[in-house]
DNA sequence: TCTGGGGTCCTTTCTCTT
DNA sequence: TCTGAAGAGAAAGGACCC
């Protein structure tokens, strides 16, 4: 027998999966839409985009509404807003997602407590470790439904088979609102007919690898040897695939995922010019960066960071410690000299910090690593170079500056960069207006009582005054008789809100002269229940 | 049409050590 | 002292996911 044969078939065996459709994937219909919707009455029924809302945002996610005019996730907003003129577009409100999200993920440990959140509106839930028995999957799946739909007023969508992939698969097939169980003996008819494209794992790239094979089913895929496929897609995306294509796939449902990473990055309105404007931004982002690292565990090893410039292209660079750290100032000042390596002379468009090799502790700096380390509390920038191949490594200096930097890099601004760049740049100068922004949310407005405001926002704005700078549409705000609202749009001292809530009526929009009736950025108010609504405002 | 932001994982290339 | 192989680890880039 062929080697190749031979080390497929030994793969195959080596997969222990279930004999029953006991793996639970559930996945909430258009979620940020959907939150949205709830808590927005006025938005019911309408089509809702929900993402970055700048020249350069694109779409989280869209309602089904909006879907119908052809807007996408992932795709750029001035385009979606083109496809659906009548949308309200809003910038996404986190806190108020991962509320709805943690309802839902309670009520699916109510099943089992064995549930792997994917993301924040997505989990797998291992059925076959319920404390009560193994449930029906069509029972589960419809107690689910049910019961998020009382507790949150969302719908979800619900796969179960016997492994993570077609539990997956399985969910998306009837969107919004669908349950679909595969059971094993049902499993080739499901999957052989379906696009290469749907398996998780394959996106463009690979598609287009298998392409030029021929294959664009999964029955394509399945025709393939496990060599071409390792040879064509490497190692671990081959076999895997190999695996697939035949359902095979045991992985378990993890309860627990150590984070690997935490960073922050920032595209921004208008690309960056000169040294001095690149690190002030760089300090922004080290700021939100270092935010999210305390928040999983607060000491990193490596910080990388990531120059993307006008052309797109991204260049990436690294500074490692000799142990882990949770000094800010070591931090940013490595962040700072990674960018600096990166090169800062063309036009930045982002610029992003995150933070590898993370650690609950950092290690204390000891007197012995005097002794231990040449230098204690110095890192080392390696330089790789792509052409030549070769590795430079320099002892960076304390602070790096234009004159004192690692070897090899150039990192000097050119000699006509503009002085007064912060206070030219709307993104650094929150005072300037963004005029262009301004006028495409009065133009949105117009179509869709939902508008939009430019420029990204800074650190949080809860609790502060709403006025011009920090106006972001869909933002909660509250007024003192007023009550509870969210944004429409902020003009000058002029501010269009709508007072509704989840549990209220779809209102009117209304104008408020901010110096007469100043508003306040508020939280999200949480999840409400459909129960909590005043009977003669639900919906028949 | 013109491309976000948070991540994970994999591959390639290189250095260092034994 | 030099050379080569192997393995570990670091760095960079890229694909992918939601």
């Amino acid at each position: 027998m062929d080697r190749g044969g031979d080390r497929a078939q030994r793969l195959e065996a080596g997969v222990r999966v279930r004999d029953a459709a006991t793996v639970l994937h559930l996945d909430a219909d258009a979620f940020f839409a959907a939150v949205e919707q709830r808590d927005k009455p006025s938005l019911r029924g309408r089509p809702v985009l929900v993402g970055g809302v700048g020249g350069r945002g694109v779409v989280s996610t869209a309602s089904y509404e909006a879907r119908r005019d052809g807007a996408r996730s992932a795709m750029p907003m001035a385009r979606a807003r083109r496809l659906s003129p009548a949308a309200a577009v809003l910038v996404p409100r986190f806190a108020a997602y991962s509320a709805y999200s943690q309802v839902i993920m309670g009520v699916l440990r109510e099943l089992t407590p064995a549930v792997e959140p994917l993301s924040i509106d997505e989990a797998f839930a291992d059925l076959a470790l319920a404390p009560d028995g193994v449930p029906e999957p069509e029972e589960a799946a419809a107690w689910l439904q049910a019961r998020v739909a009382e507790l949150t007023g969302l719908t979800v969508s619900v796969g179960v088979a016997r492994s993570k992939l077609v539990a997956k698969i399985a969910s998306d097939l009837r969107k919004p609102g669908g349950v679909v169980v595969v059971r094993p003996e049902d499993e080739d008819d499901v999957l052989l007919p379906l696009d290469v494209r749907t398996v998780p794992g394959v996106g463009p790239a690979t598609q287009g690898a298998l392409e030029r094979l021929g294959v664009r089913t999964v029955a394509d895929l399945r025709r393939q040897p496990l060599d071409t496929l390792t040879m064509t897609l490497g190692e671990a995306h081959g076999t895997g695939l190999y695996l697939m294509s035949r359902g095979l796939d045991d992985r378990p449902v993890v309860t627990s995922t150590e984070r690997k990473s935490a960073g922050a990055e920032r595209t921004f309105a208008t690309d960056l010019r000169g040294r001095d404007v690149v690190l002030a931004a760089v300090d922004d982002v080290v700021d939100e960066a270092l935010q999210r690292l305390e928040r999983h565990g607060g000491a990193a090893r490596t910080v990388v960071a990531k120059v993307r410039y006008a052309d797109f292209s991204t260049v990436t660079r690294s500074v490692t410690f000799p142990y882990p750290t949770a000094s800010d100032a070591d931090l940013r000042d490595a962040a700072r000299r990674a960018v600096l390596a990166a090169g800062v002379v063309e036009p930045v468009r982002l610029l992003g910090v995150a933070f590898h090799a993370l650690s609950a502790h950092a290690q204390l700096a000891l007197d012995l690593d005097a002794h231990l380390f040449d230098a204690p509390r110095r890192a080392v920038v390696a330089e790789h170079d792509h052409v030549s191949g070769r590795l430079a490594v320099a002892d960076p200096p304390e602070v790096a500056t234009a004159d004192n930097r690692p070897t090899g890099v150039d990192v000097t601004a050119p000699a006509d960069t503009p002085v007064d760049d912060a206070t030219t740049d709307p993104v650094t100068n929150p005072d300037l207006p963004d005029v262009t922004a301004l006028d495409a949310a009065d133009a949105a407005d117009r179509g869709s009582g939902a508008a939009v405001v430019g420029r990204p926002l800074g650190p949080s704005p809860v609790g502060r005054p709403l006025d011009e700078t920090n106006a972001r549409p869909g933002l909660d705000v509250e007024h003192a008789t007023l009550g509870r609202g969210w944004v429409v749009h902020v003009r000058g001292r002029e501010a269009t809100v709508r007072f509704e809530t989840a549990t209220t009526a779809p209102a009117r929009s209304r104008v408020l002269d901010l110096d007469a009736d100043p508003l306040v950025l508020v939280e999200p108010v949480g999840v409400t229940p459909p129960s909590a609504v005043p009977a003669e405002l639900r919906p028949a």
